[in-house]
DNA sequence: ATTTGACCAGAATGACAATATTGGTCAACA
DNA sequence: TGTTGACCAATATTGTCATTCTGGTCAAAT
């Protein structure tokens, strides 16, 4: 750490770039938005930007790195911040509060095939998704192994039905109208209160042991990440 | 009860043209189903399609209804015949297990537009499924009332969220591949517990009163699919 | 040493005509 | 009486091709 000031004058414009880019690619798609209308947005000529990255498809795929790492990164933060004896309740909330108001996140997890666009997927990147659903299940089985969640979940299960919520989370309001909707933060109250119930054992758990291992999850994950952001620069 | 023979020789072909729709919209969409198609697959002709039904989209119309009656009759018998003191676990596995075994409602429910086509829901078809959040947030309500869940609850809030469960289970092995996916069973029982857990009170809760006023709500239910299905004929 | 924008080959788009299908009808038929 | 399938206007689909737009490059300008 400690770049020199030239150095950091590019960081600035790549990230210029990539925000222009999140932007974008949320209200248009990634097929149709183009590297000219990129540059625009960013400020500076279509040239400038293969400076920054090697294609097209790798600025989409270093921009998802990006959103990822902040996406683990803010929950790790709030997570510490939160001293809550309800550990599950807010791991909970906090992601899909921080989704709520991450439009990138969002709209990437939700519409997917969509916003990433078929040409993008299409190229083999498509397993970037895949693995959400076993690090958490690895967590639930780490959570089960020193009793912090109930002795009689199956991790496999209840990973897949929490990504059931997830995604009904991200999705149903396609198809329910706003004004039949709840607001939102009870909403997500409400699934943190789901959570907590279904993982807690009887007594009171052992809240200190699940959050140290939360926070091990997180701090994993983010290691994963980070890694592929240096493998991919 | 009691119809005279010819009648019912009747009824028997016009279910087979139901049985016939129902099996290529599940397949092919609305829009990409000719009646044409219909009228050969239940071996009349086209003529005689229109002896039965106005139009096409009367003839969706209808469907919709039948599949949505048996679903709800099929509901109410699961439930009567089931004596578990897990009400809520009962009453959810139910709906989900029915959902997995008929294609036609599974299919309506998840793939909605698409299957459905545009051309029908632009007729201002829409509302038929945005009562299932009004009839269940009733329900709730009731339950409430008589302190058989919870006195926490929201029942809006919740009603909510177990649309977002439902929808999830729908739509998630679109994006989570099969050999991913824990076994069905599996899945259907964890959100059994979850839902018990969730709206269960402490101590015993009261089995009895839910029973009573679930089967109610299925047997309003019905009656309301019933009537609308005597309107349309 | 940076940054640009004119430039290129290939892909996407849209206007249009030719063609095929559609939902629905009805005279002829059984 | 109950059923059919040829028939029709309206709509949807397909094939075409000139035009535009795309991602990516690179000589020229700064």
């Amino acid at each position: 750490m400690g770049e020199s000031k030239q150095q950091s004058k590019q960081d600035i414009r790549e990230q210029r770039i990539l925000d222009a880019t999140a932007e974008l690619v949320v209200r248009f798609g990634y097929d149709k938005t183009s590297v000219s209308d990129i540059a625009k947005a960013a400020g500076i000529s279509k040239g400038a930007v293969y400076l920054h990255f090697d294609s097209k498809d790798d600025l989409l795929y270093r921009l998802i790195l990006r959103e990822m790492l902040n996406f683990i990164e803010e929950w790790k933060a709030r997570m510490k911040a939160d001293t809550s004896e309800k550990v599950f309740s807010s791991m909970y909330t906090h992601v899909l509060t921080i989704m709520q108001e991450n439009d990138f996140i969002r709209t990437m997890f939700s519409k997917q095939r969509w916003v990433l666009g078929g040409s993008f997927l299409h190229r083999g990147n498509n397993g970037i998704f895949q693995q959400r659903l076993g690090l958490s299940l690895e967590m639930l089985t780490k959570l089960k192994a020193v009793g912090a969640i109930r002795q009689d979940i199956d991790p496999h299960t209840t990973a897949y039905v929490f990504n059931m919520l997830n995604y009904g989370y991200l999705r149903l309001e396609e198809v329910i109208p706003d004004d039949m909707s709840p607001p939102t933060d009870k909403v997500i109250a409400e699934v943190g209160n789901l959570v907590q119930r279904h993982l807690e054992p009887e007594g009171d758990g052992n809240p200190a042991a699940a959050r140290e291992i939360i926070l091990g999850f997180l701090e994993g994950a983010s290691n994963i990440v980070r890694q592929m952001f240096d493998n991919a620069t």
